[in-house]
DNA sequence: GACAGTATAGAAACCGGTTTCAAAAAATCA
DNA sequence: TGATTTTTTGAAACCGGTTTCTATACTGTC
C-alpha cells in the first residue's frame, strides 16, 4: 500500500509547482486551461486527496462544525425533540458541506471542561448550542469565547446573539386562546422549570387569559420537566382544583398527563380539554389524539446552521436572529 | 485583545528555544529543571494553550475519536439502548483524555459519503462503529481504510476485527432455559430482522430448545425491528397459535407485546409468561415487571473505547476481540 | 515598435507545532 | 588532567498545505 500522496507528489507527476497545484485545487482563476487539465488528470488518476489538517493549518478553516447538548443523555434520548433537531441540523449540514460532530455532556462540570477542550482544539470552524436552560454556564463560557457559534432557542438576553428560535410566547397565546374560544374557563397549565421555552409559553398563555378577562389562579399551574413522568405527576397536582382544560407545554408530558386522567375516569375533552406543544409522534399515539401546537423543529435546525454558515464565511457578518412563527392543529383533544 | 500565543512567543519570552519548549510540553527527559521549570512558569503566567492542528499535523495525533451510528435518527433517539451505550463511551472517552465526536447518518449513502470525508480528513484517531446490521456497507468500508476502529456488536465475520460485544448467545440460551424450567412448552420468540444480536439470541433460544428436546414450531417465530409498536404486531400475530411463553429479544418489544396481551386480557405470566432482553428502562414500567437478560451495554462501550485506545497508542496491538457475558433477572412476567 | 497592463506560474515564506542533528556543556572514567 | 561518554540545548528540517512576492509571457494601445 503506496504512502499517502501530498501535493508535492502531485506538482512532481505534473511537472509543475506545488503552487500552482493548490491553485486547482481551490479553483482559481489565471491557470491556464492546458495546465489545469493536466492537474487535474493527475489528481484524478491518482485519486488524491487533500490533506484536511494542512490545510486547516494554513487557512483556518475545516468544514465541521460542532452541536452541543448539554441536556444529558436520558433527556435527549427520550425525547422527540432532539430527534427531530438533530436531524434539521444534519441535513442543512450536508447541504452545506460541512460535516457534522455532536457533543453531548453528562454534567455541567464535563461540559465546561469539554468545552474548553473544543474551543481551544481549533478543529471546529463554529458551534451550534442547543440550551434550554435559562441560566447556562456553558452560554457564558461560550459568549466569552472567541468561537463562533449560534444558538437553537432565545438566548437569556438577545443582544448580540445568534440565535435560531421559534415564537413560544405567541404559540402558548394561540393554545390558550384556542381553549378560551372553545368556552372553557377553567384553564390550567403545565409547565417546565428553568426552562426558557417552557416560560415563554407560560406567558403567552397567561397574555391570553388576561386578554379575555380570565383571572389566572394560581393553583391551576404546575411544572415539570419535559418527561412523560412529569407530565402525569403534575396533572395529578392539577386534577383536585377541578380543570376544565389544560394547556401543557410539551406533547410528551401531555400524553403522560392523559395516562393521569384515564387513570381517573376523566373523559377527554369532554370533562376536561387538553393541549400539547410541539406536534411531535407522542401527539399521534394517544388516544384521544392531541391538539397541539406546531413547532418548526427540524427547519430551526436548518436556520442555525445556515446563520452559523454565514457567520463562517464572513467575519463581519452581524448576529443573525431567527424566530420562526408556531401554528395550531386541532386534533381531538380539545 | 491579544493575538493567541504561539511556541515561538513563548520560547522568546523565556528566552530558550522553540524546541525547549515543546520538549517541556511533552514531558521529555533530558531538560534541565532550572529550564523546564522557567519555560513552565511563562507557560503558567500566560496560559498559553498549544494549537492542537499545528501538533496534528506534525504528529498525526488528534486526541478525537468519533462514534459511527448508522440507524438513522429515529431508532436512535426512541431506542434507550443507544443512550445507554452513548453514556458508556462517553465517559470513558474522558476516562482517556480523549474527545468524543458523534456522527449519525439518515440514510446508507449519506453514511458512506460521510465517512469518506470522515476517514480522509484525518481528525480522528480512530472509530467506533456501532453497527447492528448483518450486511453493512459501512462496516466494509471501513474494513477496507487505514482507519483504526472498533465494532460495537460482533462483526459479520469476526477475523482480525476488533470488537466489543455481549454474549447474546448465551443470553438467548439462559431465557429459553429459564422459561423450560418453569415448565412452560410452547415457547415463542419475537425476533428482530437483518439484526446480528437478536440472530444470536435466536440461535441460542433454539439450542436450549434443542438440548431439551422441544420442537421448534415456526408459527411460534415472529419478527419486529426494536421498536415497541413493532413488539405489538409481532405478539398479536403469534397470539393465534397459543404460546404459553414468549421470549422477546429487546424490552422495548417486550413492552409492546405487553401491550397486545393486555388487549387481548391476556393475563402475565398465568396464561402466557413473557421475557424481555436488555434490562433497560421500559423494563421497569411495566406492569407486570419484565423478567429479562441483562446486558452490560454500558461497559460494552467503555471497553470499545479501552480497545480503541490500545489500538490508537500501539500500531503493532493485534485485534481486540471482547464479549461480555450476560445474565438472568427474575422479576414478575416469567 | 515601444510601453503599459494583465495573465500565468514558480520560488519562497508561512501556518505552529515536533523531531532530527549537531554542537556545547556537564559528568564520568582512567 | 585529559579523554570519553552522557546531558542538555539550539538550529534547522519537516508535516502538507496556502499565499505572497516576483519574474516572465502575453495582450492591447498609440
Amino acid at each position: 500500500m503506496a504512502n499517502k500522496l501530498t501535493i508535492k507528489d502531485i506538482a512532481k507527476l505534473a511537472g509543475v509547482s506545488k503552487a500552482s497545484v493548490s491553485r486547482v485545487l481551490n479553483g482559481y482563476q489565471h491557470v491556464r486551461p492546458e495546465l489545469r487539465a493536466r492537474v487535474q488528470k493527475v489528481i484524478d488518476e491518482t485519486g488524491y486527496e487533500r490533506n484536511t489538517v494542512a490545510r486547516l493549518l494554513a487557512t483556518d478553516r475545516s468544514n465541521v462544525i460542532g452541536l452541543l447538548i448539554p441536556s444529558g443523555a436520558t433527556a435527549i434520548f427520550s425525547d422527540p425533540y432532539f430527534a427531530r433537531l438533530i436531524e434539521g441540523i444534519s441535513r442543512a449540514a450536508n447541504q452545506y458541506h460541512l460535516t457534522l460532530a455532536l457533543f453531548i455532556f453528562y454534567s455541567q462540570e464535563e461540559g465546561i471542561e469539554s468545552l474548553q477542550n473544543i474551543i481551544s482544539d481549533g478543529f471546529l470552524d463554529g458551534l451550534i448550542l442547543s440550551s434550554d436552560y435559562k441560566d447556562d454556564a456553558l452560554f457564558n463560557r461560550l459568549a466569552d469565547s472567541q468561537m463562533r457559534f449560534v444558538m437553537i432557542g432565545r438566548p437569556p438576553n438577545n443582544e448580540h446573539i445568534s440565535f435560531s428560535d421559534v415564537d413560544n410566547f405567541n404559540g402558548g397565546k394561540i393554545a390558550a386562546e384556542h381553549l378560551i374560544q372553545q368556552g372553557y374557563q377553567r384553564i390550567g397549565i403545565i409547565t417546565a422549570n428553568h426552562n426558557l421555552a417552557a416560560e415563554d409559553r407560560y406567558w403567552g398563555y397567561r397574555r391570553a387569559l388576561d386578554s379575555h378577562s380570565i383571572p389566572f389562579d394560581e393553583n391551576l399551574c404546575a411544572a415539570g420537566d419535559f418527561s412523560q413522568q412529569s407530565g402525569a405527576i403534575a396533572m395529578a397536582q392539577l386534577l383536585p382544583y377541578r380543570p376544565d382544560a389544560v394547556f401543557v407545554t410539551s406533547d410528551m408530558m401531555a400524553s403522560g398527563a392523559l395516562q393521569t386522567l384515564k387513570q381517573h375516569d376523566v373523559r377527554v375533552p369532554d370533562d376536561v380539554a387538553l393541549m400539547g406543544f410541539d406536534d411531535l409522534p407522542p401527539a399521534l399515539q394517544t388516544d384521544p389524539l392531541l391538539t397541539t401546537i406546531h413547532q418548526p423543529i427540524d427547519e430551526s435546525g436548518s436556520r442555525a446552521v445556515k446563520a452559523l454558515k454565514q457567520l463562517i464565511d464572513n467575519p463581519q457578518q452581524e448576529p443573525i436572529q431567527t424566530i420562526l412563527p408556531t401554528r395550531l392543529i386541532v386534533r381531538e383533544s380539545a
